[in-house]
DNA sequence: CAAGATAGTGATTGGCCACTAACTTGGAAC
DNA sequence: GTTCCAAGTTAGTGGCCAATCACTATCTTG
């Protein structure tokens, strides 16, 4: 196999490692394990472990924005609104994708804390470009896209949590009175009584 | 000073120490220093590691409700979203209180892959705690009570990677149409042109 | 003052981990 | 069939880190 083609199954592989542990709870060996190298080959494709985590954050915002763009294909304003919204859903199913995502965004931030910008440039450069692709396909409104990516942040922080598809967690985002963004009627969206605690 | 008392002041350390390292990028010898003890003396207050960041945990997200509390006293509905959403803006300036949330988000997950449930199940009854009685306040309804901590979980995400508060990512909190629950009007929120680039 | 409890430290250890260096193997070119 | 190179391995190193153990010092109480 060429370099080139072992790069591709390391970053792949270590999208899901870095999803499941984080970029400090993941070991080099265990991406190896699962591309089926020794461990210190991937110093050879790669010159460490923060570039692999960079390569697999990078793919990571790609791959969802190809799955965005497939969904809404043809599409524009609510329409392609409502379409990737429930491309996002479907993506709940393969929840490495969503947590690569949120271990690069803490990430960002540890690393900050710790001196290192690197990361953070590229991070912000990924998450802009996806807003303003996703911005521009529903058309162009910066509080449309806002709320978009607003209940994006729910579903990875629920999916995070572990919360099934099926928890009345997940009733609420059905569609919101005049412009239902997101939604796509997950689970059972019965109405809820008001007061039951406190 | 009395171990209760030094519990507490390692709790605090801890929240500080995790949120900007998240677990496994925090030692135990890094707690200890912020608290001002020697790093085995965590281990006679604390059984272990895990221990300590779920007292963080739970520390963090008590405080959150304490501001959501104070900040909408004696309101309800509309005026009581406003007032959270005003309170949580302000939590941006103190970033450690919102990143360790982020951090116990991802660590369940982590923690889940690998096999433990326990730390999932307290973070979820953390957030259901929270997220009922902010529904409560607000007026009972699930969607309601979902788009305000979808909005939530987007400024956690944009404090983790970096963006300042005037930059232009935050100018898409603004009221949205009838019932603007967010916003607080962060930054400056001129209207957007919509086809900018792609 | 004797005696126990409480707060706290220093030294250590066993294990893991990122990364390096030196070696091996298989195929293509001539 | 030898040379060469790219793909890949085995062995090893220095550093860090959670947790343990044995110990000291300072109160408290009768």
């Amino acid at each position: 196999m060429s370099a080139e083609e072992r790069r591709e199954s390391v970053v792949r592989a270590a999208l899901i490692e870095f999803a499941r542990g984080g970029y400090h709870g993941t070991s080099t060996e265990a991406i190896a394990r699962r591309v089926g190298v020794s461990q210190p080959y991937l110093f050879r494709l790669f010159p460490g472990k923060q570039a692999i985590f960079a390569a697999a954050a990078e793919r990571c915002v790609e791959e969802t924005w190809r799955v965005f763009d497939e969904a809404s294909a043809g599409l524009s304003g609510q329409e392609a609104a409502e379409a990737m919204s429930g491309a996002y859903l479907s993506l709940v199913e393969d929840r490495d994708q969503l947590m690569m995502q949120m271990q690069l965004y803490v990430s960002v931030f540890s690393a900050r804390a710790a001196g290192e910008e690197e990361i953070g440039e590229t991070a912000r450069r990924l998450w802009e470009g996806l807003f303003d692709r996703v911005r521009i396909r529903i058309g162009g409104d910066m509080a449309d896209a806002t709320q978009f990516f607003a209940y994006g942040m729910l579903i990875n922080t629920l999916v995070a949590l572990g919360y099934p598809q099926d928890h009345r967690l997940w009733s609420g985002f059905g569609e919101h009175e005049g412009h239902g963004e997101h939604g796509g009627h997950v689970g059972h969206s019965e109405p809820e009584e008001s007061g039951k605690a406190e």
